[in-house]
Parts: structure tokens; sequence; C-alpha cells
DNA sequence: CTGAAAGCGCTTACAG
DNA sequence: CTGAAAGCGCTTACAG
């Protein structure tokens, strides 16, 4: 056989003398169910297609209706090579440990063009058909491209709470009113009563759910917070400079590697932590390098989303096959919410008296 | 158009009033080049295209002979969630980029049984057809699959030197003896005379580089080295207990998890280091954390090796399509080794006389 | 200038 | 019990 040719079962048919249909069903092993193929001529079939190490392309089952067996992960921000890299990287763990154990091979979209920082999931040569179904990733996603998804019938989930699409969009994400509610009262348990809050814009849906949580918490307590916002590119310094006027005892930074740049500031400015203010990080990145090492922080369940997004995934892909009866209402969406773990730390302490 | 249905080109064709196959010509832009269709008829089509927002189905594309725009990674070893993932995170960093960089999706083969403690690449449903080639990652390779592989002309490369199939396997790899060989000449221009190496299994291309490099400048200058293998589930200190009888003054670690507890036993044993005998370190794991921070190493271009192998394949793959002229003897495969840097670390130093 | 047809490699009713 | 045929959605010669 020449070295280039591909092994076809109309091949595997002409060696086992039997047509290129029963090469299908002994590969399927539908031969017992759909119909008696005698042992003999099975066996033959069998024997043929392992002497040959044919495989069926999967191409051409795909094209027939049979899933491609590949979970597509898509990533709105550029996963590399910056510090965002780290930030996917346990959810990716948590997505491939799950994929493996269900068989499923994962199809990384790092393609599609990056268009005003942001990547884009339908493009002219969008691929995500090759994959049965697809997770979400990003700070924040295209309101108009979720409702495309939605109206395509294609299985996606999103990691991440989202609101676009009339709340019609699956996802698994973080708590974080309640865990960010549960931090604030404590700082407030603590004798707090000047709370400040560094955080980035409130376009992601995380971001307004970290304020909520210690806006509802500090409202709770009768006090206010005092707070900034730290753009790209604006240092995170300028956001402290305007802050501080407040003579705040307790800072909440939602990005550790502001936080790190933050509490480098203070150090050098002479202003103790947490002897002078108490320093609380809300976001996190992969690297302990990449946050303050000792800060008092949240911890979200990465590998655990990714593996849950895994799961819900799964479930709709298998829904879709089974139609829904007539009359009935589509089931509501999946949107599950885990809780986010507190990380000590050392930078949380009753306020000076 | 209910929900569920899918656009094809057989609707776009209906809607614009041509047939199906002006719809492929128009979306391929060849309309131009195999004949003319008058603009008029042109825009309509991409007009239509543009309003339901058709794109494509890849599936097909690819079960016609077109490039699927995938570029397959496989991984011997498991690659979630012990630390080897961490070996692999700089590699996929570098692939990552450099798929993102030529429209490349990326196809993770992470579905594939691992049997024996090690996956395998051709099983019953492989999915490696899905990918136009794939990258090959793994301390040690099965030398069946890469020679199948070499006769199925399916493009694909290796990361690290192979030698099987009478070296026809394309590589890219790390120049771990030259690395090793400078390592060794270092410590023997200090003074050195008495070298143990504490290594892994012989049986990957690596470790057998490594100590090559190493035992051929020891040749070179008249001492013998010292060996000890560390097994895995073996202490690394069993192995230090059995060579420190040949009273080395400079150790040769390869695995930086072993050299990490090393350093810690020999802390704990009032062994100083550099002081009393210096500790080098040959592999490298991703993170600090996982080995030892300060100490004097070996850094593989591992970002590196990874664009390069996107490169590589991509030149294969392109090379597939130009089939070689009649009697033209096939070009070699593409082997090489890059530059490996040396970190300075603290833990190399003249012996104590 | 454009359509009808073949074919990629499969699965799955449908005839014998 | 098994084969011939239709069809999945495309691309690309091949006829008009």
């Amino acid at each position: 056989m020449p070295p280039n040719t591909r092994v076809t079962q109309r091949m595997i048919a002409d060696i086992a003398g039997v047509s290129q249909s029963t090469v299908s069903l002994v590969l399927n092993g539908k031969a017992d169910a759909v119909r008696r193929i005698p042992s003999r001529t099975r066996d033959r079939v069998l024997e043929v297609i392992r002497e040959t190490t044919y495989v069926a392309n999967p191409v051409a089952r795909s094209l027939v209706g049979a899933a491609t067996g590949l979970i597509g992960v898509f990533t709105y921000e550029p996963a590399f090579p910056d510090r965002t890299s780290d930030f996917y990287t346990p959810l990716l763990t948590g997505i491939e440990s799950a994929a493996e154990r269900i068989g499923a091979d994962l199809l990384l979209f790092t393609s599609t063009p990056v268009i005003g920082g942001r990547r884009r999931l339908f493009h002219e040569s969008n691929r995500l058909r090759l994959a049965d179904g697809c997770i979400l990733l990003g700070r924040e996603m295209d309101a108009n491209e979720l409702d495309r998804l939605l109206g395509s019938a294609y299985p996606f989930i999103a990691i991440g709470r989202r609101e676009a699409a009339d709340g019609r969009v699956p996802y698994i994400g973080v708590d974080y009113v309640a865990a960010t509610h549960a931090l604030a009262v404590r700082a407030l348990e603590l004798g707090h009563r000047r709370l400040a809050l560094l955080r980035l814009s409130q376009t992601a849906e995380s971001s307004r759910d970290r304020r909520a949580g210690i806006l509802a918490a500090a409202a709770e307590a009768g006090v206010t917070v005092a707070e900034a916002e730290v753009t790209t590119g604006r240092c995170i310094t300028d956001a402290w400079e305007v802050i501080r006027a407040s003579r705040p005892t307790v800072l909440f930074v939602e990005d550790p590697s502001d936080a790190r740049d933050l509490l480098a500031h203070l150090a050098a400015t002479g202003t103790a932590v947490p002897g002078d203010v108490s320093v609380i990080v809300l976001g996190e990145h992969n690297r302990n390098a990449d946050g303050p090492a000792d800060a008092t922080r949240l911890r979200a369940p990465r590998a655990e989303l990714g593996a849950r997004a895994v799961g819900a995934l799964t479930e709709a892909m298998e829904a879709r096959r089974t139609p829904v009866p007539e009359g009935a209402s589509a089931p509501p969406p999946v949107q599950i919410l885990l809780d986010c773990t507190l990380v000590g730390g050392a930078t949380l302490a009753a306020p000076a008296a």
C-alpha cells in the first residue's frame, strides 16, 4: 500500500469481502442491535480493521451528525502571553481534568482575531462547530455574541455570572457578593468605620458583585465607603492619593497586582500595614508572586469552576440530543454560584485606637 | 426560520437565486480567479451571507480536503493535575502565541486513555485527523508510535531530541550535552575533582544527554563521576547516602524537586551549601516554588521551543501540500537543538581547601 | 457566465 | 442476513 494512502471503510470492505456498510455496522458495534451479522463475518472484518490499524475518520463521522468529542474553550481576553495567562491556568486545569474523565479533547480557540484588545467569537472563519459545545472565559463578554449564541441552540456555558440576554445566559460563577459582604462585616466587627474601595471599572459583573457586597455591608452598619477606580494605565498610587483624604482604616483592593504595588508604596512611604491601615485583596492571580503573598484575600475555587463548567456543558449537549416534548417549556438555564474562601493573611487587623 | 435550523450554502443559494456552487465560489473568493461572476451576482450573494451570518461548516470543508486550521498537541505524561503540569505550561504558552499568530486553533489531546501511567497516541477512537498536524510532548515517547506516525505521512514534530526510528523523528530540542558539559567544565575550573550525579533513569534522551555532557567533561579532566539513580518513590536522601561515601564536592542533581528536598536535608543535617558541597540543578520546573529558588541551574528556552515547534510543523504541513518531484529524495527531518542558559544562583562555589 | 454532478468518508434507513 | 442508496455540507472539475 502506498504510504500516503488513507485507509477507508471501502478498503476494509474490499479486503474482507463485505460491503462498506457492513464495515460501518461492525465498527459501531451496532451489528448485534440492528441485525445479526454472523460472528464469522464480524470477526473477519474486525481482524482486517486490526491489521490495517484502521480508525474511522472523525471528520466524516461528524458530518453525518456524530459528536466530535471536542469541548471548545474560548477566552475573551488574549490568554497569552501576558499576566492574564496566570489567571486562566487553574481554570484550564479544572477543565482539562474533567474533559479527560469524560473522554473529550479540548479545542482552544486561540486564533480568533483580537479586535480592540478583545477577541471576537464570531468571525468569518470561526470554527465553533468543530466542537460539540463551548466554555466561555473572560472578565467581560460581548452581549451581542451571547445573544446570538443563545439563539443558535449551540450548547455553551460561561464562567462567571452574566447578566446579558435578560439573564438567560447559562453560567458557573462565584458568589462574590456574599464573599465580599462577609469580608466587610469582618472588618466592621474589628472596629473599622472608614472603608475604602480601590476597584476596577464596573463594566464586568464580577467587579460589580464585589462592590455590591461591600456597599451592602457598609450600609447595614451605617457607614459609607470611599471609592476610587483604578483604570488601566493609571497608577494605583494615584487612586491612593485621591482616597487617602478620607483617612480610611481599611482598603479593599480589587486587583492583586495593584495591591502588591500599593503595599510596596505604603511600605516605602512609611505607612504600616496593618498597623496604620489594613489591606484586603478581592481578586486573585495564579501565582503568589503576582499578588502580595501574605495578604488577607479571597480565593475563588477556579479548578472547581472549570470542572463544573465541563459537567454542565456535557449535560447541555446531551439535552440537545433529546429534544423537549411538544408544549413543554425550555428548562431554565444552568446558573450556579460557588462559594469563595477567605485566606487569612496578615494585612487585616483592628484599626489603631 | 426555526431556531435550530442550520444555515447552509443551499439556503443561501435559494435566497439569492443562484446555484449552491456559485455560493461556494463567491465565498472562497475564487470567483474572480476561476471565472468572472458579475459583481451584481456576487454582491447579492455576499449580502445574503452577511444577513444570515452564514459561516461555512468547517467539518464539511475539511472532508473535501481543506485544512482544519487546528494544531494538535499531545502530551505523553498526563498533563494535569500533578506537578508535571507546571513543566508544560511554558511550552504551551509558546505554542499558543505562535498558533495565534498564524491563525490556528489548538487541539489538546487530553482524552486518550492513560495506560500504565502513560498516554497512548493511537487508540480506537483517536482524533488525530481532526488536526492538520501534531506537536508531541513528553519525557519519553513510544518508539512504535513514532514509527507508525512516520509511516503515515501525518505531519508532526516532537519537542525534545529523539533517537527512535533510526533518527528520522523530526524534533526541536535542547542541547543538554553542551549545556551540562559547560557546567561541569565550570565546576572543574573552580577546582572540583570529586563530582557526583544524582539522576533520573536513563531511558529518556534528555537524561542521557545531561549525563553525557558531564561525563565527557570529567573524562577530559581525568576525573570520574560518582552516580546514583533516583527512582520514583525512592527518596533523594537514600541516593545521597549512597553517594556521600565518595565525598563529592559538587552534586549535579537532575530533578529540581529532588534538589529542593536534598537542600533541605543537607541544611537539616548541618552540611553547608556551597561551603561543604556545591549543588547544581540540571532540569527545571515552571514555578520557582517547585525547585530551589536560588540554585545554580540550567534554564531551557521552553516558550521558544514551543514557538519553534509550531513554525517547523507549519512548514511540514505546507510541504505536504506540494509533493516532492519525481525522483527527488525526501528532505531530511527537521532536527534542531536550542541552547540552554545557565542561571548563576548561589549554590556553586570553589571547593573547601 | 452559471448550473448539474461527482466525490470526500461516513451513518442509517431501505430494499432485497 | 447483507448490499445499494441516500444524504450530511462542502469544493471543484466539467458541461453547457
